[in-house]
DNA sequence: GGGGAAGTTGACGCTCACGTCAAGTTCCGC
DNA sequence: GCGGAACTTGACGTGAGCGTCAACTTCCCC
């Protein structure tokens, strides 16, 4: 564990698929820490900043939030992040509660924006394969020789 | 069938979630039909024009892809619907192969990318919905009265 | 310890996806 | 047939998400 291995943020690019000046970029919107710096100032990355910059990577390419959009849903999770730290801290049920709840309705409010995308995206998905396969009967047909001329 | 009804494009616009401005962007960048236009050269849309406009949308807001993207697929779209037309315009055998493998092709790319998308961000929407879980279930335990000082 | 590669903070530039104004034309209800 | 709302094209403006250049500093290998 001592040896955390850090990375300048060149390193951290290519390692994450952005680029330098796109990870400046987001530590400028606040989606990242100052992470760690240098005795120069240099910019240094460890393991979990590569992840978070890998999950800001997922949000932005594969789920197409908008980067303000993932500053709200990394701000979710450190808020529930924080609401676990004060649930172990207080005994008071009606406080836990009020946090625990908190907590579910920012995930809820998370995941059906999610499943909205997912299931369009479903759609689309099965849509294009329904007509892929019909494709692939086709070609089979063609390479058996079966004229299939009979359809339409 | 005789009564088609036309929209003109700020109903078009409300009836799709969109704007006008929008709209004649879309066009502008080949993602429409100049579709009709009345006498003093006002655009007039159709249920089929509307079915596209959302088709659009629908790539734009769920699955994310730029307009550029989405005129991609749209060409694909008529690419496969002009190989059908010329399938059934032509007997050799070799062309008719062709034209369904292209549409193939096309068809498989498409799927690709797609679930890409969807298997990453299924893992998303279970990751908080397993979270979401656990969160109700610790609600459950406070609403029962349950301590449950035992975890962690 | 010297030099070239890589990093730093600005500042400006650029593309995308529209918003917004301007000046003129058309539609349509009374 | 007239007046106001809606539409037309054209031009410029705008915010997001970076790319790129400039001027300077730091890192690191030989």
């Amino acid at each position: 564990m001592s040896h955390e291995r850090f990375y300048r943020i060149h390193d951290a690019a290519t390692e994450t698929g952005l680029t330098p000046r796109a990870i400046r970029y987001y530590e400028s919107l606040g989606l990242l820490r100052p992470c760690a710096r240098s005795e120069g100032d240099h910019r240094l990355y460890d393991a979990s900043d590569l992840e978070r910059l890998e999950v800001i990577r997922g949000l932005r390419d594969d789920a197409g939030f908008s980067l303000a959009e993932i500053g709200q849903l990394l701000e979710d999770e450190a808020a529930r992040d924080s609401n676990r730290a004060a649930y172990a801290e207080t005994d008071d049920p009606d406080r836990q509660r009020a946090l625990v709840a908190d907590s579910l309705v920012r995930l809820e409010r998370r995941i059906s924006i999610i499943r909205t995308k997912v299931s369009r995206l479903e759609a689309m998905a099965r849509s294009a394969e329904e007509r892929g396969a019909r494709a692939r009967a086709r070609l089979a047909e063609l390479d058996r020789g079966t004229p299939g001329e009979a359809s339409r």
